[in-house]
DNA sequence: ACACTCGCATACAGTCTGCATGTTTCCTTT
DNA sequence: AAAGGAAACATGCAGACTGTATGCGAGTGT
């Protein structure tokens, strides 16, 4: 009675359905706080499964996340091709100030990746607590430090952004980036943020550059 | 055999025990790898002290969570009077700058007070997720946050800040000293991450009065 | 001194996690 | 295509932990 299904159909659509019930329920309730008799009940399937496919529940905790970085990768890719494509296409001479642009749009767009419900507690607070912070990073690949860490290279290069210990930049700009996501979640509304997020880069620019393009 | 104590007593060493114990283990393993019969142990006592003294194991969490608060806070307030008193005492004019100074002033006792051993991993990695950061606020009685908040009001005021969203601008800020700390508990040295902060706060510094005190 | 409350230890029930063992479905090889 | 094996999954079990109920002894008010 039931349709034959090969094996790696099979086992994809019990990882996605695990990983999906997992999801909510992490998002909902907090890894702490939910059980993984509760996760196999909602994706309607044993705890035999889970354990067939996952080490633990911590490894499919850590499959929800990479799944959510790896959408969150592609959104922002997507909106910096977008971005490129918007602006006129072509060689394009880095105007002065156009560096402290991009790294505008990139704060942009990393605002608007992480709007997604949930995302914000999975990535910003659980996984942390969870995996630990250098293992989150690792996870991401290092893509959202090094995209980042490249943008702030690029404008110091260019002058429009006066030099700075990069790591620590870097660091303390994506903690910022991170705050605005989890404040825009809390209250719906991302504006106020990034007010004050372009008023920070805009003062960092060299003074001359900021009273050219003030 | 035993001296005899009064029961005051007896409940504040208990206390103290379980709280002592307790943090050297969840700065150790976090929260979730600590268990109950863990820290009684180490405590030197059995469960039924600590389920008598706390409603459970959050409940202690959220005790030695209270105490570290506490503690930051105490030195915090130490370090601002010991600025206060360093400075030319008497009723100061508020001199052009003096907002900045004071909000870099604040920044540096900030990472001072957190720079003891375990005190980032209690109050920003675990609190969060074990309590949920509305929760952690409330426990510090919104001290840390009213008082970055008042500095940069009266920075704003005296015309050393270019005026930005406030509760925005406090939230981003506090991320930005947050992320300083565990930076620089994470790799012994605070010295970049302050470099970069005063160039932040330096450049949310209105034009005029960036070329007044360059 | 007596009743009474409080501090704390012991004992127990419920739940969870992870593994070991079965059973079914699919794949491979001849 | 038939059999042997491997992979996907279900079931059952042991250990651990959390929270509570019960019991005893040490302080406390009258």
């Amino acid at each position: 009675m039931q349709e034959r299904r090969s094996n790696r159909e099979r086992t994809e659509e019990m990882r996605g359905r695990l990983i999906a019930a997992a999801r909510v329920l992490f998002v909902d309730k907090g890894y702490a706080d939910t059980g993984t008799p509760e996760i196999v009940a909602a994706a309607g399937v044993t705890r035999g499964a889970l354990y067939h496919h996952f080490a633990d529940k911590q490894a499919l905790f850590r499959a929800v996340v990479e799944a959510e970085a790896a959408a969150v990768a592609a959104a922002i890719e997507d909106a910096a091709a977008a971005g490129a494509a918007e602006s006129t296409s072509g060689a394009i001479p880095a105007a002065p100030g156009d560096g402290m642009r991009s790294l505008v749009a990139g704060a942009r767009a990393y605002l608007a990746a992480m709007a997604v419900p949930g995302r914000t507690r999975l990535l910003l607070v659980e996984a942390p607590a969870v995996l630990g912070a250098p293992e989150v990073r690792a996870i991401d690949g290092g893509h959202a430090e090094r995209t980042l860490r490249a943008g702030l290279e690029e404008a110091i290069a260019a002058g429009d952004l006066c030099a700075l210990p990069l790591p620590a930049l870097t660091s303390l700009l994506s903690a910022l980036f991170d705050r605005a996501a989890l404040d825009a979640a809390a209250e719906g509304d991302a504006g106020a943020a990034m007010t004050v997020i372009e008023a920070l880069l805009a003062g960092l620019a060299p003074l001359a550059a900021r009273r050219e393009n003030g």
